[in-house]
RNA sequence: GGGGGAAUUCCCGAGUGGCCAAAGGGGGCAGACUGUAAAUCUGUUGUCGACGACUUCGGUGGUUCGAAUCCACCUUCCCCCA
């Protein structure tokens, strides 16, 4: 007896708001339903808040349904007014096809594309080629502004300013579920809770074009129990890309998630079942750093694989558990004779990128935040020698998350 | 088309001729406390060959001993009227 998928994505809290409940849970008791998410390639990279998405994908596509992962080539175009408070940058042709290709690539982790179990397709193919009168004629017609001024996406826009060219967003993506309602026979529109106006319009637009009967579901955006937008580091978002966000600080961004959030990401970003979710919910203080360490492996797993996520592991076990080292950990080679004359620690620091500037590493030394293997460097030009290392090694720390590890090479080399 | 505003360091936002590398807040970084959490407290936050030097306040060119601050032109954005 297998349990309505419908059922699993609201017991696990995703589903925010729904068109038509009934509908949508039966429409997903059925065998094989076609549903579809829009993503418009405004980066080169999927982040977590995507992530969030491709799981509801899973989901479903693990129960039988059959998603439509919907690039926004020509959405992304125009650019989304929604949940945006400022005029969000027209982007170059060429970048929103190249980041297109990069969305085309990542969806395939999470969601299955052969046998037509998955559909992926762009919305440039039926967008750009629009002729603006017809168009205007045919869907145009079907909209009413001072409806749509009462959108709650344009509200706030309205205020700080909203150029013609963001207003017809809402008309797009309309356009997109009517087509592919008429292509794929798609009667159901996903996506994040702040897509609620646009998907409303094309369940609108259907109704009225084709007398037919269309859903539409959004899910629970990522947010911090304090209301923010959960998936922000330093270096701006937390990415699904290897290159943009390392597996390691992909896996401490989990790990030191706020403990009122742990049980909700489990419960959106894993599949670790909900009964088990339950004890880690029980546990309080200090065992909730269990729950964490699930949820990263877990997640880390999941985007990055089985292989990144142990390594991940075993280099934060090793680092904070452990004894302040890991072979995991980056490293950089050094021969004896680099180190003659003893290399400046500020020009090494910034080398191999622990400090973004010498000011900011004089700094870092002058806090007491510097450490190479376990001593504090007191001197600001502090050169590094073979006095530093241990074993020819040298773990140099920065403040209590970073490490580095200098390896002494043993071979001698002829160069010199 | 007419009139009026605005553009400041990562972000918001003060600053209206020298005391400005530029208040304050946010964010970031580090320290203390901890549980690799949160909250809190402290320090710090342009760059560098660093008690000094150099670059920064939309762009270009001026006025001045001296400009983020004054003038001209340009660009962009907002508001009001049509």
């Amino acid at each position: 007896m297998q349990e309505n998928v419908f059922d699993t994505l609201k017991n696990r809290g995703y589903i925010a708001q729904i068109t038509h409940e009934d509908e949508v849970r039966s429409l997903l008791a059925s065998s094989r339903a076609t549903f579809y998410i829009g993503f418009d390639p405004t980066a080169d990279s999927l982040h977590v808040g995507h992530f969030i998405q491709m799981m509801v994908m899973a989901h479903l596509q693990r129960a039988g349904h059959r998603p439509i992962v919907l690039l926004g080539g020509g959405t992304g175009m125009v650019g989304d007014p929604s949940g945006r408070s400022d005029l969000r940058q027209v982007l170059h042709t060429d970048t929103i096809q190249n980041n297109v290709n990069r969305f085309r690539e990542q969806m395939k982790i999470l969601l299955d594309f052969s046998h037509d179990k998955a559909i992926m397709l762009d919305n440039a193919e039926w967008l750009l080629p629009l002729n603006y009168i017809s168009f205007l004629r045919d869907i145009g017609s079907q909209f009413s502004v001072n409806r749509m001024l009462t959108a709650e996406c344009f509200r706030q826009r309205l205020e700080k300013g909203l150029s013609f060219l963001e207003f017809n967003y809402m008309l797009m993506q309309a356009y997109d579920f009517l087509v592919l309602y008429q292509r794929y026979g798609c009667t159901l529109q996903l996506g994040g809770d702040d897509q609620w106006s646009n998907i409303l319009a094309g369940v609108d637009l259907i109704r009225r074009k084709e007398q037919a009967n269309a859903y539409g579901m959004t899910f629970q955006l990522l947010t911090t129990h304090t209301g923010t937008k959960m998936g922000k580091t330093a270096g701006g978002a937390v990415w699904l890309d290897p290159q943009k966000t390392s597996p390691f600080e992909f896996y401490q961004y989990w790990r030191n998630i706020d403990d009122a959030d742990v049980i909700k990401c489990l419960k959106l970003l894993t599949f670790v079942p909900l009964d088990e979710i339950n004890t880690y919910a029980e546990l309080a203080d200090e065992k909730i750093n269990e729950a964490k360490k699930r949820l990263a492996i877990e997640v880390t797993r999941i985007v990055h694989g089985e292989a990144a996520a142990e390594d991940a592991y075993r280099q934060a076990k090793d680092l904070f558990e452990g004894k302040g080292r890991s072979e995991q950990m980056p490293t950089t080679e050094l021969t004896s004779s680099d180190l003659a004359d003893g290399i400046p620690l500020l020009d090494l620091l910034l080398k191999i990128g622990m400090i973004p500037s010498k000011g900011e590493g004089r700094r870092l030394i002058q806090q007491k935040g510097l450490t190479v293997n376990g001593r504090v460097v007191e001197d600001l030009n502090h050169r590094v020698t073979q006095a530093d290392f241990e074993d020819s090694e040298a773990i140099i720390r920065k403040g209590k998350k970073t490490f580095y590890r200098l390896l002494l090479s043993s071979q001698m080399d002829g160069s010199n």
